[in-house]
DNA sequence: GCCCAGATACGAACACTTCGCATCTGCGAA
DNA sequence: TTCGCAGATGCGAAGTGTTCGTATCTGGGC
C-alpha cells in the first residue's frame, strides 16, 4: 500500500469513521496507481476484487472520502469528473486527446493572489480542470522547435 | 434586437446557413441578456415564443452555432453548461451560490504563455469555468475591508 | 410556386450521478 | 465474546443533462 493511502486510512481511523471493504479498496486502489480514474473506472477495478461493491457506493464513498478532504475530484468538461487522493494542483485536459497533465499549483499563485485581490474572488484551482491541446494537438501543428 | 445578435445573424447569412426560427430566435434571446443560461433555460424562454421549438432542436442549434463560432459554451462544475454569444473570457463560478463572474482574458495572458512555453499545452481559458468563491462566501467570511 | 439539402419535432436512449429504503456491519460497550 | 446501533452498504429506480434516429418540414435558390 502507498505511503499516502496508508496515511488516508490512519486518518479515517483519528476521525473515529469506519474502516470498510468499500472504503480501503478505493484507497488503495488510488494510492496505487498515478492515472486520472472516473467513479465508473474506480468502481470496475474494485469489483474485480469485491464484486459485491456497488457503484453507488463507489459514488458515494468517493463523495465522502471528498467531503472529508482524503480525495479530491476534478471536473472534466463533458465527460465524468476524474478522483485521486488528496493532492491540490490543477489538471490540463487535451480536448482532443483526453490526456491529463498535472501542474503544480505555485504556476496559478500570482494570478490567484491577483484575482482575490481584484475581484474578490477566491479561486480553487484543483477543482475544474483547464481544457486545451497539447502539443500534438496544437493548431497547425505549432511545436516547441 | 442587439448589436452582436444581429452581427452573428449576418455572419449565419453571409456563409449560405439559413435563417430558421429557432436559430433567431436563440440569437437574439443570448443577444439581448447578460445572463449566463443553460441550454434548458434557453430552450423554456424560447418556447415562451415559440412553444412548437423543441429541447433537442436547442442543443443542436447550439452546439451548430458553437461550431460556427458565434457562440460559446461555458462548462461549470457538476451542472448544466451555459451558453453566451461568442465573447472568448473566462468565467469563475462560487460553489457555495452559483454566481458567474466574469474576467478579461488578459488577466490570464501570462499564465497562458507560461504554461505553453513550459509544458507545451495551450490552454482554453474560456471552455471551462474556475470554481471558487466569491467574496460573501469565502471562509471565516474573509472580506477585503 | 417548386424543389431539396438542410433543419426540425418528437421521443427514445444515453451517460453520469443521486436517492430511498431495507439490510448489513464495524466497532465500542457490556 | 456477544450485543446494539449508528452508520455504511446493496440494489434498483429515478433524476439530470445531453445526444441520437427518423420521419417530416421548410428556407431560399431557381
Amino acid at each position: 500500500m502507498s505511503i499516502t493511502a496508508a496515511r488516508a486510512i490512519e486518518a479515517l481511523r483519528a476521525e473515529g469513521r469506519r474502516i470498510t471493504t468499500a472504503r480501503r479498496t478505493i484507497i488503495e486502489l488510488l494510492g496505487a496507481t498515478h492515472d486520472h480514474l472516473t467513479a465508473d473506472h474506480i468502481a470496475t477495478a474494485v469489483q474485480q476484487a469485491h464484486p459485491e461493491i456497488h457503484v453507488s457506493t463507489v459514488y458515494r464513498t468517493l463523495e465522502s472520502l471528498d467531503e472529508w478532504g482524503l480525495v479530491e475530484h476534478v471536473h472534466r468538461g463533458q465527460g465524468a469528473a476524474f478522483f485521486h487522493l488528496a493532492a491540490s494542483h490543477p489538471h490540463m485536459v487535451c480536448e482532443e486527446c483526453g490526456r491529463v497533465i498535472d501542474v503544480p499549483g505555485d504556476e496559478f499563485e500570482a494570478l490567484v493572489a491577483r484575482v482575490r485581490d481584484v475581484y474578490g474572488f477566491d479561486i480553487d484551482v484543483a477543482h475544474n480542470a483547464l481544457m486545451g491541446r497539447c502539443l500534438v494537438h496544437q493548431p497547425r501543428g505549432h511545436s516547441l522547435a
